[in-house]
DNA sequence: TACTTTTGTGAGCGATTACTTACTTATTTT
DNA sequence: AAAATAAGTAAGTAATCGCTCACAAAAGTA
């Protein structure tokens, strides 16, 4: 996982893995299948962990509080898992895989908060939310040099949070 | 260009863009030097593309304008260009090329420009629109099902434009 | 025309790739 | 304890990788 974060899937040879995990090569074939076996397994993974980060938001039911922990998913993510979300992120350009569905669990939780707080357009509101959401895990991610608690709290102001 | 969009640059091999190109794979490499130059010579045309699209805002002497044309700015990007932009976009995972010194003429326009319209944390205001315009631009170009027209005239409410 | 430089090619280089195979060593099951 | 299954390895495989090089064609220059 940290070798694919860190270098790319392509880029990440399984001589690599095996050398990083102390194991023979041949050891991956015989668990995962192939190379791709290895990527899916940890995909899995994050779609699990992804889930789980959902979950905390969409079993609210005060809608300010979607709103608010929404705002506030990125700042949840531990330091230490950098590597595993910075690998989901990569991945996702580097392989093509859509976002959209593992996302609308979310979307609609937001759009049905948005309309209990009578805003005119909540669907709308909640994918605009869920836009700066994604930017903002990228740019957190890649380590730009953004103030990431300065800017939550900003952003919970604007939503008079 | 083409391919390094669709495959990634590690996942595409030289051989495969000489043939794509009608060219012999040697031609790259005296023209190029080594796989990397390709690559450089593609990222360099990025730049100077990103920089013209910049250059319209940062000349800006209207302060709504400045924030007007930021929020407009993924509109401006010709579905024809797609491939080119999502190349940037890609790379700027699968290398960890920074984003933040290209961006910065562009933030301090708008900064200067939210100082203008008496804006009370204007820097940071600028630093949260940039990465929702980030966020915005992934989603167009990853092919995610948002209404692009619809967000943006959605944005330029919000900032009373 | 004769010479120089640029542009282009194709065969082939060693290294690396994902993956397989024949085999050994642990761990369970009976 | 014996048999069966699982976990692990070292040494390979053919294919592909980025890249080099000797050479030919084309274009520019005198």
């Amino acid at each position: 996982m940290q070798l694919f974060a860190k270098e790319g899937y392509h880029a990440t040879s399984t001589n690599k893995v095996a050398k990083a995990a102390g194991v023979s090569e041949g050891l991956i074939f015989r668990h995962f299948g192939n190379k791709d076996g290895l990527l899916k397994a940890i995909l899995e993974e994050g779609e699990r962990r992804f889930k789980s980060l959902m979950a905390d938001i969409v079993l609210e039911t005060n809608p300010e509080e979607v709103v608010r922990k929404t705002i506030q998913m990125t700042s949840k993510i531990d330091y230490a898992d950098y590597d595993f979300w910075k690998l989901q992120f990569k991945l996702k350009w580097e392989l093509e895989v859509s976002n959209d569905a593992k996302m609308e669990p979310l979307k609609l939780a937001l759009t049905n908060a948005f309309k209990k707080l009578n805003y005119q357009e909540p669907e709308l509101e909640a994918a605009l939310l869920l836009v700066f959401i994604d930017g903002l895990g990228s740019a957190v991610l890649k380590g730009s040099a953004i103030n990431h608690n300065q800017m939550t709290a900003h952003l919970l102001k604007k939503y008079n949070l």
